[in-house]
This record gives C-alpha cells, structure tokens and sequence, in this order.
DNA sequence: TCAAAAGTGTTGACTTTACACCCATGA
DNA sequence: TCATGGGTGTAAAGTCAACACTTTTGA
C-alpha cells in the first residue's frame, strides 16, 4: 500500500515514546525453602493499605539501569542475605488491574534455598516462611503467582536436579526422597526413588556419612558441580 | 529493627513510583505457520536504522490501559488480520543494552496460525513468512526470543495437542505427521506415530476424506472442542 | 496397471512398578 | 535388644521401537 517507510533511529524512537512512560515493572519472587519435611514460601506483611492483614512475595521495582535478573538477586540479596541462590524466571503478570496504585508489570521469578544452612536476617517478625500447604490468600494476584511458580517447581522435579538447592550442601538419600514427596504431595518407593536418581547421575558420593541421627546413618551425597545453579540460557550472538 | 512501617496507600505509592517510570514495555510475537511442510515464521523488515536490513518479529509497544495477551493479540489481528488464533506467553527479555533506543522490556509470546485457511493480508512485500531453519540473524535480540520459543514449541508438540493449530481445521493423519516431523527435525514411524496420537484421543474422527490427492485418500481429522486454544489458566480469586 | 499413500499388529527391548529382607547404628 | 531407617534385587506389567504387507484411489 501507498505508504512510505521512513526508518526510525534510536533517537526519534526514544522520544516518541514518551507516551507510554507512565507503566512501572516490578519483579516478585517465590523463595521456596524447606524444612520439617515442608516446602515453604517467604513472605511479608503487605504494607499497602489495601491488603493491610494479608501477605505477600518479595518484590521491588526494576531500576531503570538494572537487568530482570538483577532486579531478583537485589530482592533476594535484601531480604535473605544471600547471593548464591538458584532462581529462574517464571512468567510475566500484567493485568491492568492487578495493582491498586496504577499500571505494574512483574515479572516472577522462582529461587531456592536452604533454610537451615544460611541463617538469613529475618530482620523483622513480618517477614516469615510459610507452609506452602496452608496459604489460603495473598496480597495482589501473589496466590495466583505462587501457584504458577508451584506447578513449575513441580514440572522441573523430575527433569533436573535443582530442587537439591533446598537441601544443605551435603544430603542423604532419604532427604532427598522427603523433599520430593514434600514437593509432589504423593509417596515415592525408596527403592524404586533410589534406583532412579542414581541413574541420573545428578551426584556424587561424598565417602561421608549422616552424624546425630537415633539409626543407621546414611551416606551423604551432594549435587554435581555442574548442575549448581542455573542451566546457561543460550548465548546470544548476532 | 527500629523502623517505622508506615502502611502506603495506592496513592503514595502512584507518586513515589515516578522515578521509575522510563522503562518501555513491549510484546513480541513469534508467529509461527505451517506450509510446504515446513515450519515459517512470520518477519517483518526492521524500521530500524540500526538493524537495517535485517528482520524483526512482530511487536509493539503495550499500551498503559492494555492487558499484556490483549497487545499481543492486536499486533496479531493488524498483522495478520486474524483474531481466532492460539497464543502463548513463553518469556520476558529485559537486558538493559537490548534495544537500541532505551530500556525496552519486551514478553514475548508464540502463535499458531494456519497460512493456508486463512490468507493473511501481507499489505505489503516487507512482511514475509520465513523457513524458521534458514534463520540466521535477526534485529534485536530476537534471534534468541526465536530461539527460545521454538523450543518450547517443541517442548509442548508430544504433551499437548496445541500445534494442530498450525493446520486447516480438518486435516489428515499423514499432515499431522508430517507437522511433527517439521517442528521436532525427526522422521516418525507411520504406524507408531498413529498409535500414540490416537491413545491421546485429542482428535476426532469427522467421517470425512480427503480429496483431489493423488492417491487413496486418507480420513480427516478435527482438534476436539476442549483442546482448542489456550488451556485456561487458573483463574485468580483473593 | 501403476504409483502413491492409507491402514493395520506383533515381537523384542526397555522401562516402570510393586514388593521384603537383612544390616548398622544409637538409645 | 530394640527401634529406626539404610541398603539392596527381582519379577511382572507396561511402554516403546522396529518392522511389512494388503488396500484404495487417481492417473
């Protein structure tokens, strides 16, 4: 058709959008972690007026100069204390409504981590964990994202290793097999459990054994070095 | 620690948020066809400067009253005209070096159409389905956003009955086949394949065959009404 | 009658499940 | 010596992969 295309450069496009400047993005994250042979969730007392008494993720907005990615590991790093923590993007929420004071877009993230080996700064009693079990509602749409980062924990259980950053460095076999109950909510045949993982290759035989427990102790393994935090997206070369 | 929480209202919250407001939001559509057994997708030459003479995907900025499905579903009706068609949100790309022009975030989302039934107004030559093989460089990062959702097409095609939406709506099992054989780069065996489609029961058997082919015709088959689009996602109530 | 694809079952290999006993340790 | 979980193998069921011939149609 009749229409003429004149190429845009960086610079007219940058002022032509000056309209659309007026959406704020956040990210959220689920931080899963384990204990008492339940997956639980950190959360936070909402401080808007609007949930007042409900809780909600961890969350912050993305700084103009700031990567997604980076944005997560700042929440984290705020709220943990932590910075070696596996964390993977999950899915974006951008209804119009889903926020009281205006247009914001998250992005939810997932990470894991182990409770009990890293004390975190719990720096106020409103930041609590949470049995994942026993959440009825959220701040926002946060039950919908938790429910969607659940499910994908859920789907990545048995495909790869990463839920073993719930489990301290070292772990038993029967950890491992309660955590992956905990997650999937059925019972799994130890044998069966046990043959499985072995055939995946997923860790290594540390030649240590289970101390302080009241039975048999178990050896301990750990995750291979090369499955530790994230599978490496795939590079981008142009 | 001593300090105060003071609850935020919406409308603290509104004026607070201002700093940040100069991030731009995108949507991306990978818009996959299906033609000549072989999987396309649909490029549009970059109006951009910097990336003279090299293709982009379909997108545009979202719009501040606009559901993130909604932009992509209007990129998709003006570029394609089409409004009946399967969409998925796959990932959000945030580099903050990713667009020329300034922070653009984008989501990007994969579809389905079928070329042939429904011919598409191609207003103009520099809009043009590609074989998704022969692409070796896009503008933008969009090589890798290609990249990602061909995967999870991939990903999807032996769970779900999505990719039928890349076939007129009354197809052939040997056409079925032949689309599986496109998007995984695999042959499948006849007889196997048939087997495990039909143990599925994602299809129905419309008591019709095929015609003006060469050959014996073979039955055609319809996507059954439940597994049209989107599988709903769980709906959100607090 | 030829060319082309439709339609259809069986076998062996492999994977998954169900299931039970003895062992090592701490209390 | 008891309670607790550790550690291990096998058989049956189910799933997956390989493979070939007859049928139907149009040209």
């Amino acid at each position: 058709m009749g229409k003429e295309y004149i190429l845009k450069t960086a610079a007219s496009e940058k002022i032509s959008r000056l309209a659309y400047f007026n959406i704020a993005i956040s990210v959220d994250c689920v931080i899963f972690g384990y204990e008492g042979k339940d997956l639980k969730v950190l959360l936070i007392k909402s401080d808007f007026k609007e949930f007042e008494n409900l809780n909600s993720l961890l969350g912050d907005l993305v700084k103009p100069q700031e990567d997604l990615e980076a944005a997560s590991y700042r929440v984290l790093k705020e709220r943990t204390g932590l910075d070696d923590v596996y964390l993977e993007q999950v899915q974006t929420f951008g209804n119009i409504s889903r926020h009281p004071s205006g247009r914001v877009i998250t992005i939810a993230y997932y990470s894991l981590i182990d409770i009990k080996s890293h004390k975190l700064k719990l720096n106020h009693n409103e930041l609590q964990w949470h049995s994942v079990k026993g959440i009825k509602k959220l701040a926002f749409d946060h039950k919908l994202i938790l429910d969607i980062c659940l499910n994908r924990l859920r789907q990545q259980v048995m495909e790869s290793p990463v839920v073993c950053h719930l489990l301290p460095e070292k772990f038993s076999l029967r950890e491992l097999q309660e955590l992956y109950e905990a997650i999937l909510g059925v019972e799994l045949d130890r044998r069966n459990f046990r043959k499985k993982i072995s055939l995946k290759e997923w860790l290594i035989d540390i030649n240590e054994i289970e101390t302080d427990v009241p039975h048999r102790p178990g050896k301990l393994f750990s995750l291979k070095q090369n499955f530790k935090r994230k599978i490496p997206i795939p590079t981008y070369k142009n």
